[in-house]
DNA sequence: ATGGTGGTTCGACCA
């Protein structure tokens, strides 16, 4: 069995402490971070490794980078940004080959406000992710591409649908987008094997969001036909978020036949 | 209608 699990730490070095204990009672075979928020040099990658993992990063300073964790050797790092526009330098995307799998660390644009650049950017990276994925899925590779994806895919992922329509993660337009991509042939490997509604993985730090459970299910994982030919379990651990000085989101995992 | 919280970094931006 192969455990994968992605989480938005929302600053490695800020959580640093969280994810050296998630890490070591979770396990997981590979993990899968976004918004570690620091250049690579500064990546706690000793730290990491002490704990016997090994590390692959795409980072920038204050904002974005993603990283792969895995406690297998990594073979090859495929990308260090989504392809499709050299001009984008946003660190948003890394793409690593490691115990047989390839698997991509992904924090798709936020994009609020809606009917700003910062939502053309959200649309535009998702029809280069969708691009991405097609030439992926031609290789017939068994690929798990998990992350923050900023995409509430239904109603059923929402606590509150109505007051969240209009938001960029909600938006007919973005869910279109994520049904193209999802389309072309991909799992998500929640949804997959849980249907309940109210299912979430992240919460507002505002407003007692937590609390009150009044969270959005925005962080997948979403697997290609391969490794859905291999997928036995998926969930939400709900127990980081609840932790002192937690991030916003709490870590999404899939388990794999080996 | 506003602001609520947190990270980065020290004013303002992002989420």
């Amino acid at each position: 069995m192969i455990r994968i699990a992605v989480w938005n730490v929302n600053s490695i070095r800020a959580r640093l402490p969280l994810v050296l204990k998630w890490l070591a009672e979770s396990r997981p075979d590979i993990a899968l971070l976004q918004e570690t928020k620091c250049e690579d040099a500064a990546f706690p990658t000793l730290e990491v490794g002490d704990v016997g993992y090994n590390v692959a990063v795409a980072g920038q300073k204050t904002y974005n980078g993603v990283a792969v964790l895995s406690k297998r050797p990594i073979d090859e790092v495929a990308a260090h940004r989504l392809p499709g526009d050299e001009t984008d330098q946003q660190a948003r995307y890394i793409e690593a080959l490691t115990g047989g799998i390839r698997v991509a660390s992904i924090y798709l644009p936020n994009g609020n406000p809606v009917g700003t650049e910062k939502y053309d950017y959200k649309l535009a990276w998702m029809t280069r992710l969708h691009h991405h994925v097609k030439t992926l899925l031609a290789t017939e590779d068994t690929f798990v591409l998990g992350g923050d994806y900023n995409v509430a895919p239904e109603d059923a992922d929402v606590h509150d649908p109505r007051a969240w329509e209009a938001d960029a993660l909600c938006r007919p337009e973005t869910r279109a987008a994520w049904r193209r991509i999802v389309c072309l042939g991909l799992t998500d490997a929640y949804r997959a094997l849980n249907p309940e509604p109210g299912r979430y993985s992240w919460w507002d730090y505002r407003g007692s969001a937590w609390s009150r459970d009044q969270g959005l299910r925005i962080d997948h994982l979403l697997l290609s036909p391969q490794a859905t030919d291999r997928l036995t379990a998926a969930g939400i651990d709900r127990n980081p978020r609840g932790w002192e000085k937690p991030s916003d989101h709490t870590p999404v995992w899939c388990e794999l036949t080996e």
